[in-house]
DNA sequence: TGTGTGATAGTCT
DNA sequence: GACTATCACACAT
């Protein structure tokens, strides 16, 4: 046997106990579960509002609240990726809920989205901005020397700062030992402000994006 | 700069 | 006609 093996299996052995360590140190938090997606994307939108996005990352815990998020619908919401059907790109908006939908926008900068909705109605809640809570550090490895409120508060600088690119695209959100969302039981229903939606020219009417009106943490 | 779309052209049958 | 490949172009939660 060659002499590098058993030493591979102790790596891998160690970085899973790691791992375990990490998922274990969310304390009273429990990770949403499909129900909590399977639903409407407005309501799923408002009730992501301070949970917490935890990340597993290179052996980091990062951990941030979620202060501003957008729904969309599907074929009767132009702005919607699944506005005109299925494509290779949009097709996992029609899956299971709790799924993430990652996709590139600009060529540069990843949008993080979790599916909802029931299975085969398409739906998705974009997660617009977190309020960075822990695993500052290894934010600012991916961010740059960033402060605090520059960290995550905005679509592309929350993947950039978890680390969530394409290699996260329909992952289970409910399953996954790297990416999940956690909230308290009875989590205090947070003071919400409602506006419409960013960069988006048609369906302006609907006030589909919520943020935390008095968090320092949001994009604007 | 990746993705979707529409135009055009080529192949199969 | 059906299907595929290539390309130019517009535009982006």
């Amino acid at each position: 046997m060659p002499v590098g093996v058993p030493w591979i299996g102790w790596l891998y052995f160690k970085e899973y106990a790691r791992t375990s360590e990490l998922i274990e140190a969310g304390g009273k938090m429990e990770r949403l579960t499909r129900s909590f997606f399977a639903r409407d994307s407005a309501r799923v939108a408002e009730d992501l509002l301070g949970t917490l996005l935890v990340r597993i990352w290179n052996s980091h815990r990062l951990e941030g609240k979620v202060v501003e998020t957008e729904a969309y619908y599907g074929e009767k919401d132009p702005p919607s990726h699944a506005a005109s059907g299925k494509t290779e790109r949009s097709r996992i908006m029609w899956s299971r809920p709790g799924l993430a939908y990652v996709y590139l926008i600009y060529g540069i900068h990843s949008m993080f989205n979790v599916v909802t909705e029931k299975s085969d109605l398409p739906g998705a809640v974009l997660i617009r901005a977190v309020e960075p809570l822990k695993g500052l550090k290894a934010m600012r490895k991916n961010r740059g020397r960033a402060s605090r409120r520059e960290l995550a508060s905005g679509p592309g600088k929350l993947t950039e700062a978890f680390g969530i690119g394409k290699e996260e695209n329909g992952v289970d959100l409910t399953d996954s030992r790297y990416l999940w969302f956690a909230g308290e039981k009875d989590l205090e229903p947070e003071r919400i402000r409602t506006t419409e939606r960013i960069g988006v020219s048609e369906a302006r009417e609907k006030k589909l994006r919520f943020l935390i009106p008095d968090s320092d943490f949001t994009s604007e």
